[in-house]
DNA sequence: CTATGTGAAGTGTTTCACAGCC
DNA sequence: GGCTGTGAAACACTTCACATAG
């Protein structure tokens, strides 16, 4: 009985390392650019030079979640894609909530990338009371009164925090109140938010700064 | 003779983790919220508590480059912010160059939270003959060829590629042939650039897809 | 008593290297 | 020949726990 027996009694993914996951959108990217330029097949070492990592490390990452490569050939690229698709969640699309319609916010309901991976941001929201009521984008832009209702109706899981940093806590509680499961906050606060609702942020002057000290610390 | 005395002959921070630099923006961000709110002083504690993090992380990350701390005391928070800024490189101005103004970039060019830290985008550039020549908030839009001169003259090192996926190698690549020395890129690719060039890229789609599937996989 | 800084222990991730397969 | 999948070794990072200082 020396088998790990507790691997998952599920099909849950019992502990993949964060940075698993997000290697794995970087995959997935790649795989549909080689697809687009007409690959059929591609190979864990041709998929690892392409992004700056071993061989291995893509084997052992895709292998978290089962054996999808063929010995000899490599990895069929559609069927990798569909695969990484069901792993993600992103096979079939999401709904996607947006509130602040600021610059930053109007810049991501135009956002191309995001319908591409089968996000669709279909309702957006504003305290702004002349903004209330128009679309923009097509995308109809509504008042934080009526998140609960619209949200419930839309089938909305994942909500877009684009405001300033003041409000960005009360936006957040809002969704979550509305019955969001995971937010991407933009904003530059850490939210605090029950630890049953996922977040991720991202801080624009962060990724900056950190290119800054890249740079400021070449060569000694 | 057990002591590791190769440690770093010059002030060079040897070899710090990466994600240690990228901890330490969010205290940065963190210690300016506790002086806006009033702080004079702060703990490893209270720290890592507002982030999520242990105490003994927040100390060992900032003793990677001093002792910045009292005993008995913590931290004083306008000391740390100072030391932290030093150590980022962003204790002075950095000039930046956007290139693709488009929904993003523009979005981008009135993003409050760059100046605040020490981010200034000087410079616009794109290929739209129609929006060479004009100003948005204030900020000028140059033709691509102007790239070089611009560079030079105001001193720019960091550039931020804003345009479509298609073009984006080919932005980054003017970018560097102009004399930056870090890009932050938001296309979906993968940039190839020399080794002498840091980057840091941003997938918005990616964090989406990210916070998909934590939300896909709670609680199994 | 509070809080830092740090060697040592513990945990997690990446790389290695090879058996097995095409 | 080429390539995957995977235990084992190597490396990196985090947490522990305590000596030291105010």
């Amino acid at each position: 009985m020396s088998a790990p027996s507790d691997k998952s009694p599920e099909s849950g993914p019992n502990d993949v390392p964060k940075a698993v996951v997000s290697r794995l959108s970087l995959y997935l990217r790649e795989l549909q650019h080689l697809l687009h330029d007409g690959s059929r097949t591609t190979s864990s070492t041709q998929l690892g030079s392409l992004l700056g990592l071993t061989d291995a490390q893509v084997r052992k990452d895709l292998a978290y979640f089962g054996q999808f490569g063929h010995p000899g050939i490599g990895y069929h690229c559609d069927e990798l894609v569909r695969e990484i698709k069901q792993i993600l969640g992103t096979n079939h699309p999401w709904p996607v909530a947006l509130v602040g319609v600021g610059n930053l916010g109007r810049a991501l309901l135009g956002h191309r990338g995001f319908s591409h991976q089968g996000f669709q941001v279909v309702a957006a929201f504003d305290v702004d009371p002349t903004k209330v009521g128009r679309k923009i984008i097509g995308i109809p832009v509504y008042g934080l009164d009526e998140l609960p209702r619209v949200v419930k109706e839309k089938g909305i899981r994942l909500g877009i925090v684009a405001v300033p940093p003041t409000s960005a806590q009360e936006a957040a509680d809002r969704l979550v109140a509305a019955g969001v499961d995971g937010v991407l906050n933009f904003a530059s606060v850490t939210l605090t938010l029950p630890k049953n609702v996922s977040t991720v942020g991202v801080d624009l002057a962060m990724e900056l700064e950190q290119l800054a000290f890249a740079v400021a610390n070449r060569r000694e």
